[in-house]
DNA sequence: CTAGATTGCTACGATATCAGTAGCAATACA
DNA sequence: TGTATTGCTACTGATATCGTAGCAATCTAG
């Protein structure tokens, strides 16, 4: 078997070596891990199919885009649709509030 | 020397194995590496000594808050003042994008 | 000026996570 | 029946992070 991650962090419950649990804490702690924001930025716009997805996210290794998707939907953010993968209702909840960094991005990024 | 991590993205060049370069992505990369959106986060009170960070960023391993230190200089959003560690204007203007997810994270993290 | 105490950091071995590639079962289509 | 595509799993080697130890450079109290 391959690795499943580690435990999806829960509220009050130490966070991948925070002891913090604080809700903030934890949904960075989700983020933070690899690929798990790109992959809510490339399913805002409509559903992919895994290898599709895959593909928007350079070619991510199909093992960690897996155990990624596994977290995604276990904390509900994302779903398998007949379409593929899609966000939630609270997915896009979440990704309304990471749009806007995409048009800072846009801004900051060139000034590096 | 310890690691003094990967390159930090620039505009263009391949982002830890993503070859888009999209703006998003370099942002993306540079949150994503572990403590980054902590550090941000922990800063943004009020400047702060390295330990005292450390210590508010769950006793994030000296090594890795020196690296992410590093990084995060190195592209302008932290600086080093008399008071320690403090956000940049830039940096300022990052966690104004992500300071919302606080209260998001507030109500969704206890539905888990 | 001398003994702590604190601060910013480096070193290093042990783990955990990720990348990269190969490949397979299931379904779709030809 | 053959060929493609899809959604994965397995495995190996590279990288990142953890956890602990410790040190040089200030401060601080006596």
């Amino acid at each position: 078997m391959d690795d499943d991650g580690r435990p999806v962090p829960r509220h009050g419950e130490s966070v991948r070596g925070s002891q913090s649990g604080q809700p903030i804490m934890v949904l960075f702690d989700l983020l933070s891990r690899r690929w798990a924001m790109g992959i809510l930025w490339n399913l805002s716009e409509a559903p992919r199919t895994f290898r599709d997805l895959q593909a928007r996210c350079g070619s991510a290794s199909p093992s960690v885009l897996n155990t990624r998707i596994k977290e995604l939907r276990s904390v509900g953010l994302i779903e398998n649709t007949p379409d593929g993968y899609g966000l939630t209702g609270t997915g896009r909840e979440l990704f309304g509030h990471l749009e806007p960094l995409g048009d800072w991005a846009m801004e900051w990024v060139p000034t590096l």
